[in-house]
DNA sequence: CCGCATCCAATAAGATACTG
DNA sequence: CAGTATCTTATTGGATGCGG
């Protein structure tokens, strides 16, 4: 099967389905974009109840991981022009269908990982 | 499991699904851990075989990745007391449970990513 | 053949202070 | 309110050589 032959379809097609997985990890994984991803599936939400309700994320790296979602198109964020202002971060139409994906992932995890487990180390929003 | 201050029961419910979406995306997530589960896929593998496959990886970091598999329980690994020595892996039964997962996040990828996308630097099996 | 040990580079994430 | 700007630390991955 698998031979020198790396021009093999079937390794060709094996290492394009490893690339594909390989990018959706890329743009929700990391270590908050799973808890940001989360929340914003009920709805929009305002960046100070982001931080809100994500009490351990920095400021520095909220705004990173909302800007790389915005950036692979995943959310989209809407500026209030208004004193104060108000921004909004909502999922757009690519990001809500990860929505199963995302339940898969969950309900995986929750089924599967040991009890205790404190995610290596991960306090984020556990 | 944890009950903190729940000031609310829907965060208490967003949370712990973030947390498993966190712990499985923290299995199977890193830069060779998709490709190794994909070629694994196919069915058991000698160390040198997913080395000759994986020509960009290296051997510090492909064990490291093997050991991590092992430890989480999705493969599983044997050695054939022989000389020379032979050592092989394979999906553990939980292992194979995540294989509609992983062809998900492959097709949601492989649909969704930019034409000319080089995953962001990512040499990998690409 | 199947690794491990050592050292080093790149990147992700955190702490803290400040601003339009 | 919704961010920036620096600086520092932690984690991950890479290069290379040796060993049972």
């Amino acid at each position: 099967m698998r031979k020198e032959s790396s021009k093999n379809l079937e390794n060709e097609i094996l290492i394009n389905n490893s690339c594909g997985m390989a990018y959706t990890l890329n743009v929700i994984g990391g270590r908050w974009k799973p808890a940001i991803l989360y929340r914003l599936l009920t709805g929009a939400m305002r960046y100070s109840e982001l931080r809100n309700v994500l009490p351990l994320i920095t400021e520095r790296v909220l705004v990173l991981q909302l800007r790389e979602l915005e950036k692979d198109g995943l959310i989209e964020r809407e500026v209030f022009p208004q004193v104060p202002p108000k921004v909004e971060y909502r999922l757009s139409a690519l990001g809500r269908s990860l929505e199963p994906l995302l339940h898969a992932l969950s309900d995986w995890g929750n089924a599967n990982r040991p009890e205790n487990d404190s995610l290596r180390e991960q306090p984020s929003a556990c």
